[in-house]
DNA sequence: AGCATTCTTGACCCTGGGGTCAACTTACGC
DNA sequence: GCGTAAGTTGACCCCAGGGTCAAGAATGCT
């Protein structure tokens, strides 16, 4: 590769970086090779896809904050503590970082380290949950296909929060929180978890796939 | 009005019936004007605005159903069934009909009989709440801006899991309802609701607002 | 039945996103 | 320092949706 070609890369990145932290990863490619001073048919030379681009940019990102959060709760002595703890860091991770919103609650399957990353994340997540119903800390019957989907819903709340009350979705999770202790359950779910391919589906549709 | 307009009039009418409730109220109107064998111009030309069009065929509609709901909700001895029975409800109707959905979650300003319905549901909502929280039935410091934000992220739930698991969002529902059993609180919360201004932004962020 | 008025039509424009590629420019090895 | 391979550019194409309007068609009044 040409020290120019590098160069640009290195600016795309940078670009990138910004801009999906600033709004998500469906920013127009040609914005970003915008603030990166580039024309965008560099960005499609040099990347090709989006998702590309996102897994070089966004994953070392993401497994940080989630590797970080996951750990943190794992250490409290206190099983539902570090349950609770782990929901909420994750959500605010989510409020404030528009690019790990999407990360959790999107779809990327070209994205090969993302993927690998956000599957070391779903099972760091059912650790933590399973340790707390184990503890008897949270109702028995929830499972982490449900937290997946409070994220994706609290990824679209807070991003929708952002620009008028910044932590409104904090309500919403106290609710979650504070109703998942064990003695709450008012009889069974009438409705099974979904299965991974389920779940899969109906994460691209809540974050706007086709 | 001219006889042929009132019956293209009718024929949109019925198209845009038929798709709101398909498809939620941001089907492209050239869409509704090809089933109703129109021309897209011609729609323009009697209704002018997806507004004016959605007050016509919507409103009356979601007063129906969101009225129901609402009277038969205060016709429960209990006040805490009546309220989980509304929540329920609500989402269940945004679940089975995204025109629904869409009134409830999102931001009509031009379109008045439809705000009246929207305000006059709220109102309803309030009291249905105001009467669980004074027989102790659930937390109080439960709003009825709470409640409206969770029927806005289950708007976006109940669509994204329709074609893939079409009761999923009952999960989140009985998660949210057991939990608000008055008992639960684990100390205040640290934020407070929003003002009606900053519900208004925030709904339409929610439903996609530029 | 004739004709003014009202409606309808579809071609047209605009926006904004994704994506491609021929022609140009630049870096680098010799 | 020069030729060639590598890289860059921006004009161009696509699509979908919103919206407009001059020309033509239908209605209904007299």
């Amino acid at each position: 590769m040409r020290a120019d070609a590098q160069r640009n890369a290195e600016k795309l990145r940078a670009a990138a970086a910004e801009l999906f932290q600033e709004r998500g990863l469906k920013v127009p490619l040609k914005e970003i090779a915008r603030r990166a001073g580039v024309s965008h048919g560099t960005l499609y030379n040099l990347f090709g896809t989006r998702e590309a681009l996102i897994d070089e940019v966004v994953a070392g990102l993401a497994a940080d904050r989630l590797g970080e959060a996951a750990e943190h709760a794992l250490s409290f002595e206190e099983a539902g503590e570090g349950f609770a703890y782990y929901a909420e860091r994750v959500c605010e991770l989510q409020a404030t970082d528009p690019a790990v919103a999407d990360v959790v609650s999107g779809r990327y399957p070209a994205a090969e380290c993302l993927m690998a990353i956000c599957g070391r994340a779903q099972d760091a997540a059912t650790r933590i949950i399973e340790r707390a119903r184990l503890a008897g800390a949270i109702r028995p019957d929830f499972t982490g296909e449900d937290l997946l989907l409070f994220f994706g819903t609290n990824a679209l709340l807070a991003r929708a929060v952002a620009d008028t009350a910044p932590d409104a979705w904090r309500r919403q999770v106290a609710f979650l929180l504070d109703g998942l202790s064990a003695e709450t359950s008012q009889g069974p779910l009438s409705v099974a978890p979904l299965t991974p391919q389920q779940m899969y589906d109906v994460m691209g549709r809540l974050a706007g796939a086709p």
